[in-house]
RNA sequence: GGGCGGAUAGCUCAGUCGGUUAGAGCAUCGGCUUUACAAGCCGGGGGUCGCAGGUUCGAACCCUGCUCCGCCUACCA
């Protein structure tokens, strides 16, 4: 690049401190107003960037209220290697999304607004949500730019956008032509607060006290039978006294009915082997239905059925006196009643793992009712051959996936009886229940508003139809996301499959380890369904950010840390630091002085660039020559071969997504090698003046240049901000380019690996170590010029080493005179020499 | 009950293929201020690598068992 019209001046006035305060901010702006991080499909000339490299960015929900120093931690982490990779010439696709349809944005809103889904009308309760969302994408989008997660914001989509309930709804339709979607009128799983059912992964375990009552029952002979449950508010929806085959207690009530206490009605006896003979008396009541397992038995062995509990998680008339009641309170009422009439003959406190929606913590019960379901008990193997052919970082995590498939209990339930999100594409025909799908090119469409394309039903001829009234589970949508974002339901890119094809399957997917779950599994089986391909080909798994005293953040526990306060305090990049501290799917304990240690390094990073740029000469020109040909010393060549040393393995590490490695190894390079000593060692040429100084001068600014803009480089997925700006206000004028982070990732050069150079330096820095423990010894100041370093050396070759080295450690220890001299005393790390200062 | 992860210096964490005397930062202690940086520099002290066995010439690392912490999962009602 032409240098010629550079104001060298202006270097001299570079700014003392880093103020990041206001740089973050101004950086920030430059960005934006630049496009820096704008995706085009033709993008770059200089350099081509041809090959596409996609990312499939979670899409955090509404409720920003909940944003902590973890979040900016993971996605740090996928950012550390989305910003490498954009340097190593691929063309960055990383969109970003909003997760702010279904249940979660309605959860949020009712906390917030203190309403119910039974008292506010669908209308009035949309339009909070929708204002929410907006709130909430502002609040995203600016914490993410001032952390510095270089997204490309106008590829952003939010889950309840016209885009996202097409591409849910073609999912709909797509799967259900495929015969891979069902109704079924099915026990499902029901939370009694949001008034909706549920599917497995939206479930979470809790563990709670409970007790276990011992109820006394009669056999039909008038043999009392004692049976031990938890929940005896369920007596009424008892059908069915179970034992164990084995069990020769009870082998004699074979055939035999059972009198339920309080109802006086009769139940069979069964057997079945998952009766535990040594769980209480032996005896098992099961109901309609009090957990899975009830469903189990009543499904196999075809029990009757007996529903006591309503959509609100209350007793309803068949459950006699106690109709209207809630469970907690009909379970009062019937311990009660069941004392009164001497029926408990025991009771003691257990702990249950019970069954708890997991966005409001209502234990869940099990209702009957017609539900969608997308069939993946039957296609297990599909999700697991999936995970074979994805990467994942780090590899355990798979096997978190695999567990979950392996423990799938019900297919996927789609419908939700909410308000808030994509409603199905479905309506149905009053005479014959015929399910009548919405065309493709109506959608979106919404079923209560629209009527349905056909006049009449293709089976029975009628006219009238019944919308459905569900919409779907949250999950339908965002399991879309690689397919959202590779426009695969846009009709604008319906033509465009080379498009698709260049995003999809997507890169890389990173995401925090409690959505494997639900979004990662959710993502495989859409993809496997709709396109027969994984959806993204590597997947990193970040872990999570703890408090102090290795406790998950959260908002309900209070102790979760501000990202803006940090951020405010220390700096982005600090922050980042912090993130990259922990290795990938490791937890992390948040500690400000962490934050501090970032804050340090960024000032040494500006500080070491400042020695450089004011001291550079008019007229300077690092690429007037290539470094080789410069004919440097050997103190020159071991800092650069140590530099690609770094290099390599920095690079190695970032590959296989070891960011926090690869930040160690740069750091530790940055410190140790080039501050600590290289620079300590040559400082001393911008002191003296005289010619051999002079001479050395402009070798050692080359060499000064080419660590510090390549290490600034491979700091600058780390540290977006200080980068930027010390590119921006000095190596841009010699590299050209208008943003370090478009520009190209430092070339390993192998042939600038100098063993020789290594060796010998050894031999200065035990020296120069020796001297500065001597010093300290002598309570000498480690500037402080000294007349004489006297050296002893007890082998040939080193006297000749340290001879060539002369001026090299003369200026690194501070001395004017090296003598040799059998007086030197003080032992050094080689055995063989010894110094001594006078 | 099953699965996964973690336990290394006072604190937060590295530790690659099993290989010299187990590392870093912070904290601590001692020293040093005109010459990039006191938000700094130089130096020191600090470890039974959770416990118990085993394999090996050699183990923080591999094997077995156990303890504690975290997460996930499960039908002892």
């Amino acid at each position: 690049m032409k240098n010629s019209g550079i104001d060298y001046n202006k270097f001299k006035d570079f700014p003392k401190s880093y103020d990041y305060e206001n740089i973050e901010k101004k950086i920030g702006k430059i960005w934006e107003e630049n496009e820096i991080y704008k995706f085009s499909l033709d993008a770059g000339k200089n350099p081509p960037r041809k090959i596409i490299f996609s990312i499939d960015t979670p899409p955090p929900y509404v409720s920003s209220a909940h944003l902590h120093v973890g979040h900016v931690m993971s996605y740090s982490q996928a950012e550390f290697i989305v910003r490498y990779k954009r340097m190593r010439g691929f063309n960055v696709f990383y969109p970003m999304g909003f997760d702010d349809n279904g249940l979660p944005t309605e959860r949020y809103v009712e906390k917030k607004y203190k309403v119910n889904k039974a008292k506010i009308t669908r209308e009035e309760f949309i339009e909070l949500c929708l204002k929410e969302t907006k709130i909430g994408i502002e609040t995203y989008k600016n914490l993410w730019k001032s952390a510095g997660i270089s997204v490309d914001y106008s590829l952003s989509y939010s889950t309840i956008d016209d885009r996202c309930r097409r591409a849910a709804q073609k999912s709909f339709i797509e799967l259900f032509n495929k015969n891979l979607i069902q109704r079924r009128n099915d026990p499902i799983l029901w939370c009694p607060h949001c008034r909706t059912s549920l599917a497995q992964a939206d479930i979470a375990i809790e563990e709670k006290n409970g007790t276990l009552y011992d109820i006394e029952f009669t056999s039909s002979q008038g043999e009392g039978l004692i049976i031990s449950t938890t929940r005896p508010e369920l007596l009424g929806a008892c059908v069915a006294i179970y034992a164990n085959p084995e069990d020769k207690r009870y082998i004699s009530l074979k055939g035999q009915e059972v009198i339920v206490p309080v109802y006086n009605k009769s139940v069979p006896v069964r057997y079945d082997e998952s009766v535990d003979v040594d769980y209480g008396t032996g005896l098992m009541m099961v109901c309609t239905w009090g957990d899975m397992e009830d469903v189990r038995k009543w499904k196999e062995h075809k029990l009757n059925t007996a529903i006591i509990i309503d959509t609100a998680g209350r007793l309803t008339q068949p459950s006699g006196t106690y109709a209207g009641l809630n469970t907690t309170e009909a379970k009062k009422r019937i311990v009660e009643d069941l004392r009164s009439l001497s029926l408990i003959k025991g009771e003691k406190s257990v702990i249950q793992n019970v069954g708890i929606h997991d966005r409001c913590e209502t234990p869940v019960e099990f209702i009957q009712a017609y539900q969608w379901f997308i069939k993946i008990l039957e296609e297990r193997d599909k999700f697991l051959r999936a995970s074979e052919e994805m990467n994942w970082h780090p590899a355990f995590m798979k096997e978190r996936y695999v567990e979950w498939v392996n423990n799938l209990r019900w297919d996927w339930n789609i419908s939700r009886q909410r308000f808030y999100g994509v409603p199905f594409p479905v309506w149905y025909c009053k005479g014959c229940e015929e399910v009548i799908l919405a065309g493709e090119k109506e959608l979106p469409v919404d079923p209560l508003v629209s009527n349905p394309s056909v006049s009449s039903c293709p089976k029975c001829g009628g006219t009238v139809f019944e919308p459905e009234k569900d919409v779907m589970d949250t999950w339908m949508t965002s399991s879309l996301t690689p397919l959202i974002n590779a426009g695969w339901a846009d009709p604008e890119r319906s033509g465009n499959k080379k498009f698709m094809n260049m995003v999809y399957p997507m890169s890389m997917r990173p995401q925090a380890q409690e959505i494997i779950r639900t979004w990662l599994f959710y993502t495989v089986v859409k993809s496997v369904y709709h396109t027969g391909q994984i959806p993204f080909k590597e997947v990193m798994i970040s872990g999570w950010g703890l408090d102090k005293n290795g406790k998950k953040m959260s908002k309900s526990l209070g102790n979760f840390v501000e990202p803006e306060g940090i951020i405010t305090r220390y700096s982005a990049d600090a922050l980042r630091y912090w993130s990259a501290r922990a290795n990938l799917g490791q937890d992390l304990r948040f500690n400000e002085e962490d934050t501090a240690n970032g804050r340090r390094l960024l000032i040494k990073i500006w500080n070491s660039a400042r020695f450089l740029i004011t001291n550079v000469d008019n007229g300077f020109n690092p690429h007037e020559k290539d470094l080789a040909a410069l004919g440097l010393g050997a103190v020159d060549r071991w800092v650069v071969s140590e530099f690609e040393r770094t290099l390599k393995s920095c690079e190695d590490y970032m590959e296989s997504f070891e960011y926090a490695s690869a930040l160690k190894t740069l750091t530790d390079y940055f410190y140790n090698i080039y501050c600590d000593n290289y620079l300590e060692i040559i400082k001393n040429v911008f002191w003296d003046d005289d010619e051999k100084s002079l001479v050395r001068r402009n070798k050692v600014l080359n060499v000064m240049y080419f660590i510090s803009c390549n290490l600034l480089k491979t700091f600058a997925p780390f540290f977006p901000f200080i980068t930027e700006e010390l590119f921006l206000s000095f190596y841009r004028y010699f590299e050209g380019g208008e943003s370090i982070h478009l520009s190209v990732w430092p070339e390993y050069r192998k042939e600038l690996e100098d063993d020789n150079s290594v060796k010998i330096v050894e031999i200065l820095l035990d020296i120069l170590s020796a001297s500065r423990k001597l010093r300290t010894n002598l309570n000498l100041h480690q500037n402080h010029k000294i007349d004489k370093l006297l050296i002893k050396a007890m082998n040939k070759d080193y006297a000749e080493i340290i001879n060539g080295l002369g001026d090299d450690i003369k200026s690194a220890a501070r001395v004017k005179r090296i003598v040799f001299s059998d007086e030197a005393y003080f032992s050094t790390a080689n055995e063989d020499i010894y110094i001594g200062l006078t």
